[in-house]
DNA sequence: AATTTGACGTTAT
DNA sequence: TATAACGCCAAAT
């Protein structure tokens, strides 16, 4: 194995595996505790290569606390579902109290 | 090497 | 206040 440089993706997952269970967070929140704060569409991108790894990406959303990433699951309620399993209260895609289940990884870190 | 994309966020109208 | 357009930055083609 070589010691490759962590790619900027790879930084998002380390941070999304640590999102606690039952909370969720926002990809702007993920990069700007990497220091990319403008790079949030980064962040959702790099979900998209998430297959594989042990990210929680149901557990991201946007700040808007909207499911825009359901669409890439494959149902289209699934996200909704595991996020509901985890006590998350989801409605029409839109993650209710988003403030109370809202992790910030800069607080938390 | 250059261009396009994209699961967002912010600023302007 | 709500809606629309722009900007961003890293990866994939």
């Amino acid at each position: 194995m070589k010691p490759e440089t962590l790619s900027f993706f790879d930084r998002v997952y380390e941070v999304a595996k640590q999102i606690p269970y039952g909370r969720v967070t926002s990809y702007g929140a993920i990069a700007r505790y990497l220091g990319a704060a403008r790079s949030a569409r980064m962040v959702g991108y790099a979900m998209n290569g998430s297959s594989g790894k042990d990210v929680p990406a149901h557990r991201v959303v946007n700040r808007k606390g909207l499911l825009t990433g359901k669409q890439h699951f494959e149902g289209t309620n699934l996200m909704q579902q595991l996020l509901e399993s985890e006590g998350i209260e989801v409605m029409d895609n839109q993650i209710q109290n988003f403030e109370k289940v809202f992790w910030d990884p800069g607080e938390a870190l």
